[in-house]
DNA sequence: ATCAAGATTACCT
DNA sequence: GGTAATCTTGATA
């Protein structure tokens, strides 16, 4: 089945239904790796320059797990308040938080009602809508090919470039504005396990993933 | 009302 | 490699 607001060249892919995210935290981080990731935009935010892209898209390249049963450094291990709640739904939902006076980070919601579980979108290969990324992270031109690099390679970047904010608090990945592509699986030969970076309390749990020499990944 | 900390980034040496 | 910027959130009073 198509969707009519799936890119083109992407129209033989599915999007991911609610079942993927349902699944268990870590199942669900993993294999997030290689989706692509699609935001539509009804509006550009800088209507100045000269836009074609009517969507953004990025290849998900690094990520991490967050599980507030187990986890100090989850959101949801103080239990539910009104900025974590929709981490407590079931998966397939998008929990957007804004911190250090500055940044937004997308988090992806997996596992069933009630378990406060969710995947942190750490970086992000662009794939579509490229010059938009460009204007909404820089405000101007690339000043060298250097700089593509610096797009989408950290959280706070990836919603820079994708107009990710509070407006998208809770957004169902089901529907037609934020939604994630199917991709065939990473090879787990090629999936780098490490420690979370960041954080301050349960630093030790190895529940980061990134794709193995991928440029956009933000530490190696 | 006040306070400390923060799932970051950009810029400096 | 070090650190300032900046403001929301949750806790405490």
């Amino acid at each position: 089945m198509n969707n009519p607001v799936v890119p083109s060249f992407l129209k033989h892919s599915a999007k991911l239904k609610r079942e993927f995210y349902t699944r268990p935290l870590i199942t669900v981080a993993k294999e997030l790796l290689g989706k692509i990731l699609v935001k539509t935009e009804a509006t550009h935010a800088y209507t100045k320059y000269k836009i074609s892209h009517t969507f953004l898209a990025g290849k998900i390249v690094e990520v991490e797990a967050y599980d507030g049963s187990v986890d100090q450094a989850a959101h949801t291990f103080i239990g539910k308040t009104k900025r974590n709640e929709i981490m407590f739904r079931q998966g397939g939902y998008l929990y957007v938080y804004f911190t250090y006076g500055a940044h937004f980070c997308s988090n992806v919601v997996t596992g069933k009602e009630g378990q406060g579980t969710a995947v942190l979108i750490r970086a992000l290969e662009p794939i579509a809508g490229i010059e938009e990324m460009i204007i909404n992270r820089f405000g101007r031109d690339l000043k060298n090919e250097k700089e593509k690099l610096n797009l989408t390679n950290g959280p706070g970047k990836i919603c820079q470039a994708f107009n990710i904010n509070r407006d998208h608090y809770g957004a169902d990945l089901i529907g037609n504005e934020i939604f994630i592509i199917d991709q065939p699986a990473v090879n787990n030969k090629n999936i780098i396990i490490t420690k979370r970076i960041g954080i301050t309390k349960s630093i030790d749990l190895p529940w980061r993933f990134y794709i193995k020499d991928n440029p956009w990944v933000s530490v190696k």
